[in-house]
DNA sequence: GTATAGTTTGTGGTCAGACCACAGCTCGTC
DNA sequence: GACGAGCTGTGGTCTGACCACAAACTATAC
């Protein structure tokens, strides 16, 4: 009598759970069709289906029609799509403030670079990538779009370069989340060419920062990198 | 022709979305029935169907059968669900080490006690609930499971504490997507009163530096918390 | 023997319809 | 007025059907 009345799209997400925790599903392979799994697992085929629309949101698998090897549900775990989704909902739906979801921000970026910061006193990380990123940044031909974007790009860089998977799913879900608040803020700046080239001073003061180890300098200039884009466009405020 | 081919499903997900980001659906309101929400876009039920088991289980809505005002799908936005959904559903598919995101709760709590420990320095957060758990935990006659469970609602209810609606359920998440590790731990350990003996001390001690305002120390409490249990159950050498 | 074109097969994507369980509401009876 | 039976609207589920698509297969032409 462990589960009365258990609904039955969530039979199919705890079997496919338990066959990852079992090590019956790894990355890369096919799930059963969907048919095969309705019948195997007394339920219909309509069942089966929301499951696995509930996996494909949170990034667990990628389906695609057609015959063959690539077609069919597959394990992939991507996690950043997930988390996207979810932040990106919650915040719709007034269940995040957009106040947390900055300071949230603040946490992990800080984290992020002061470890960064301190790895680079005794080996090298790669921040070739975030380099070419500022690079590119300063071109001057860019529109606001294509400037945040490449903003997004960089602090995403550096998340990955920490190499911790979940701290870089969480703040890609974070920043797309408030990535709308942060197109809408920029129209209603003063002087865009203003703020953008001190958002970039701002950038590279961070990387220079980091590559020369000196960690609690460069969590102070992220966080205040962070939390006064947001001040000016007066996100906070909302 | 901005959306060519768009699944049928997210033609329903994305209407949503756009109804909570306008205002036009709210906390507490109620989605129209499915039927109605089909014929209105122009899709069959089952797409519907499939679109809001998604937000059922990100968190954002409710479903009851019936009638009346309590039956249907309602707006909720409880995020806890969702981030331990994703979070688990992700370790299982190795998208998440284990080791990321132990690292990860290091962060996020760390700067969750660290918060409380200043704000207590000024004022004087609700950290009842904290030390109720803390009492209750004292207990000898618990089993390893209701002790972890208590655990788990101290780190918690530090992380309600804080306010940060973001982190607290990233941290849920977390530390739910672990769980199932840190039981089977549990079961691996030289002696468990000894263990369970001195994970109290250390909560005393967390509880005290935040109470005193000692930000770094009960950061580093905290943390040396964390990793020593799943140091001690072998977890992070998986 | 090879290359091409047509066919078959297996898959997800979608829809329509049917039925059930359930919770509230309505209305008639006492 | 109180109670109960039936009605209504809702989500939950299943079935069957059809489509689009991509690969594998097969037959044909050269």
């Amino acid at each position: 009598m462990t589960a009365i009345s258990l609904r039955a799209w969530q039979v199919v997400l705890d079997a496919v759970e338990l066959d990852l925790l079992e090590g019956r599903l790894s990355p890369g392979d096919h799930l059963p069709p969907e048919r095969t799994l309705a019948a195997d697992l007394g339920v219909g085929r309509s069942s089966v289906r929301e499951a696995l629309r509930v996996l494909e949101v949170l990034g667990l698998i990628r389906t695609a029609v057609g015959s063959g090897p690539s077609a069919g549900a597959i394990i992939v775990a991507r996690p950043g799509g997930g988390m996207s989704s979810l932040m990106r909902l919650q915040v719709a739906a007034q269940g995040f403030p957009v106040a947390d979801v900055v300071k949230t921000r603040l946490v992990l970026e800080g984290s992020i670079v002061a470890g960064l910061a301190e790895a680079c006193r005794t080996s090298s990380p790669d921040l070739t990538s975030s380099a070419q990123i500022l690079t590119a940044m300063e071109e001057h031909s860019l529109t606001e779009a294509e400037f945040l974007a490449l903003d997004a790009q960089f602090h995403l860089s550096l998340a990955e370069a920490s190499g911790n998977l979940v701290i870089t799913a969480t703040m890609a879900g974070l920043r797309s989340a408030i990535e709308g608040y942060a197109r809408a803020g920029a129209l209603g700046l003063a002087s865009w060419p203003k703020t953008s080239a001190r958002l970039m001073l701002e950038h590279r003061s961070i990387l220079r920062a980091i590559l020369t180890g000196q960690a609690d300098a460069a969590r102070l200039a992220v966080q205040s990198h962070i939390s006064g884009y947001y001040a000016e466009t007066q996100l906070t405020a909302h």
